[in-house]
DNA sequence: TCGGTTTGAAACCAAACAGTACCATTGCAT
DNA sequence: ATGCAATGGTACTGTTTGGTTTCAAACCGA
């Protein structure tokens, strides 16, 4: 029984699996999952196939690691960027202002690592998590936090609070979309603007 | 010079190209392009491999055709919903609800072969057109349309009416991919209730 | 009827792929 | 020092892929 537990003995690996694991995301991330092949994987982290396979798995399973780490990140993001949003109406306004800095970045302009990657993984292996469905879930707690603190504090209201952040979530998907499909930074802001007018009536 | 002009000689073929392709379509659509093999192909359409390199050629042209038809499908699709709500704030309410009703049907729970499809192809064939810009502007030109009747005739607001159309389309593209993500229809239902409310403070 | 042409169908090919067996190397524990 | 354990690296394997060659069958026009 060979647990990982206590001290490793024999040859201490050359590489460290989280910064590989970083790496292979950017790679995942600018040319998807079925078209990155085993030698691509290598030649980006420098670990040969055994290594890997030691250590990740086959590469579907590298591959759920990789989203895994992805979605926490993200939301480890979107709360940071809801925590210096602050409260209420501006809140939001801030908060867009910070995605649409982000979308606008050159990780950002990628658009979103789930939302491109669920599909290649569908009906691949069952007992397969649906990252895609993971991720709307994530987007729509988020938002549902934000809403919630656009409304005054004596006065909640749930049906309102869902209904505003169905409607950010959907939207920020759909910005996913657009950013993917070769918009520039024009049409995106053309968008946000768009998203900020309609914030607004909700003063 | 053998154009394909006049009858054609020698022996006609078996298989309707047309048909083909609308099978292909489904296909493609289920299963993604990568996803797809040759030998899947050959299985749907009940046509052999040598016919289909003359009739389409390679697979990647015979995707592009596929998707040019069902970009132009879609386009039909969306002008006859469009024509069939009518003018006003009433006729948004309305094609919400077809399109609802299409995001419920069996074909429309797929998503949009379009957006996901682009991400495929994305840097395959030099000039290969981004299909999912592509829809993308579709969208963004029948939501004007759309959104332009439903200010009062005489009261013209380009601003306003762009700035509605930005919303719907970012909240379509949104939905295509909350459909795609194995959302249940009363998550559906839910967001479209949103965008009604939202359509509703257009008054 | 018969020549030319295009089809359908099967076998075939080279390349790329994910995954593995093997072995020399490295370092910790004793 | 020395044996054990886990590593990095190379070479290999069986399979699947997209694409082609080959050939008999089917049809049209003259």
């Amino acid at each position: 029984m060979s647990t990982h537990t206590g001290t490793a003995a024999g040859r201490p690996r050359a590489f460290d699996a989280e910064a590989v694991l970083a790496q292979l995301t950017d790679l995942f991330w600018q040319q998807g999952y079925r078209h990155t092949s085993l030698s691509d994987i290598v030649e980006a982290s420098g670990v040969h196939k055994p290594s890997l396979y030691r250590t990740f798995g086959d590469k579907e399973q590298l591959f759920a690691t990789v989203l895994r780490r992805y979605l926490a990140e993200r939301e480890q993001h979107l709360s940071s960027m809801r925590a210096m949003a602050g409260p209420g109406i501006a809140g939001i306004h801030t908060f867009l202002d910070l995605f649409e800095e982000f979308a606008l970045s050159e990780s950002g302009s990628r658009g979103c690592l789930a939302v491109t990657a669920s599909d290649e993984l569908r009906g691949t292996a069952p007992g397969f998590e649906d990252f895609s469905l993971k991720y709307r879930e994530l987007m729509t707690s988020q938002m549902t936090a934000l809403a919630a603190l656009a409304l005054p504090e004596n006065a909640p209201d749930a049906a309102l609070t869902s209904q505003r952040a169905e409607l950010l979530s959907t939207l920020i998907l759909g910005l996913q979309v657009t950013i993917r499909s070769q918009a520039d930074a024009a049409q995106l802001r053309s968008v946000f603007a768009a998203i900020h007018a309609l914030v607004d009536t909700w003063k």
